[in-house]
DNA sequence: TGGCTTCCTTGACCCAGATCAACGTCGGCA
DNA sequence: TGCCGACGTTGATCTGGGTCAAGGAAGCCA
């Protein structure tokens, strides 16, 4: 159990910029995307900027849903929890993540940035706002919300029905492919090395799927003396055989 | 492993007709429930009705998603697999449900139905004529898929960190509560004996919940002889401790 | 520069649920 | 009405990954 006691979003500055859009990193990974560079100060004028310290849980299971969000910056973990304890990580927002689908009206999950976060902030009033001036928008919404769970899905093959083994692997392969958009070294090259960056600990990564820290741990290591992986330190993996990875994966070996 | 080989879907009758929607018993309950008396021509146009035969799989997974489609009676599963024949059932899709919202280009599942289902089915570009005549619709869409996601969450959370205890009493608690808009007969009211109806069989449920068939029938003879729960038949289950149930299924005993 | 603290690794052992095996039950059909 | 096959139950045993325990490594502040 973290030790953290119900730190609440903890908001380094918080400002409303028009022009703020136009220099967005993230816009060509969100749904801003179909937001055309005409309409940007519209879109800017509905959302407020702000800065997350790391370990800070903004978003909390449970309380109305009265904001969304994009991820401009950084990382975030998403969770459940059961009243013991037990935790279950549902995903990672990276950059350019929206967060607000799985959401009736309070938030289905909370969320806890791993690393300086920076997001965008929408109320629900102004949100609704943007659906109706831009319709490609709600469009975009419903695109990326299904693929969420097409996403969704597959983990739940993983966590149902997949060894130790093969959900590393997965994770693995996952966090390789996932590099090309975002500011990745490597590329996906057929039998290039990859280096992948994991901002999250162990123990996100053993929540996330279903396992134990010492599993992790081990199962890890195991990669490593199959010379698969490299573990130049604790938040990064070299992957040197990707498509034997990928065959674990998918429960081909 | 499943005897069946590949049977697609068997269509027993297909016709169109635009009235079809005006008797429609689904409808209160599916997402066509946004558009108006007046425009239920135009959605009938649109689609095609059809009968699928218990057993028989009338999606594929990795198909193109050339169609999408509304049950109006009946229930079907909705599973992945692995190479090796591991199954894991992401979803049962009772009257009402839409499928078609975890998909891309190709399907993401594959579909079979488990009794007489009637199916009503869309192309791909008739949804899309749809969506953009009827802009509710897709806000439809959007909050179907939003509580998707939330449930999808939730089943995670279930495969993730439950025991097979806290799982099966899941399934039973919101299986009695999806027994209200449903032609169900018994109240989910506080301490009133409730009939769920299952479809499925035993080997569906285990791989619904991650677990095997001989745990899911360990458990149910253990909340049997808790008096927990009655198993008039292999079809029906009658709770008798909704409370109790839900305690555990969130994990609080 | 040394002592926290937090995170990670590794080994020994254990247990919830899987696997293997045998039998019961029920519905359909000849 | 008796056989057959699919489905479900129950018991015995096994095992993958959890739990418990000990120690290492890396950052951070005083």
């Amino acid at each position: 159990m973290s030790t953290m006691i119900r730190a609440r979003p903890l908001v380094i500055d918080a400002h409303r910029a028009a022009d703020v859009c136009v220099h967005c990193q993230a816009r060509p990974f969100s749904v801003c995307s179909v937001i055309g560079d005409a309409d940007l100060e519209k879109l800017g004028a509905a959302a407020v900027t702000m800065s997350v310290q790391p370990g800070h849980t903004f978003i909390q299971e449970g309380d109305p849903a009265e904001h969304f969000f994009n991820v401009t910056a950084g990382t975030a973990k998403l969770y459940k929890m059961l009243p013991d304890g037990r935790r279950q990580v549902t995903g990672f927002a990276g950059v350019g993540y929206f967060l607000g689908l799985a959401v009736s009206s309070s938030y289905a999950f909370s969320a806890e940035s791993l690393d300086p976060v920076r997001i965008c902030r929408f109320s629900r009033s102004k949100l609704r706002g943007l659906l109706d001036d831009f319709p490609a928008l709600e469009k975009k919404l419903l695109e990326v919300a299904s693929h969420e769970l097409v996403v969704a899905q597959e983990q739940m093959l993983l966590l149902g029905r997949k060894t130790a083994r093969e959900r590393l692997a997965s994770f693995l392969v996952a966090r390789a492919n996932l590099l090309p958009h975002c500011a990745g070294a490597g590329a996906a090259v057929l039998g290039m090395k990859e280096r992948i960056h994991l901002p999250m600990t162990r123990s996100d990564i053993a929540d996330y799927l279903g396992l134990t820290i010492e599993t992790i741990s081990r199962t890890l290591s195991r990669f490593k003396a199959e010379k698969m992986i490299e573990i130049p330190n604790n938040s990064e993996i070299v992957v040197l055989k990707h498509a034997a990875l990928d065959d674990i994966a998918t429960g081909m070996t």
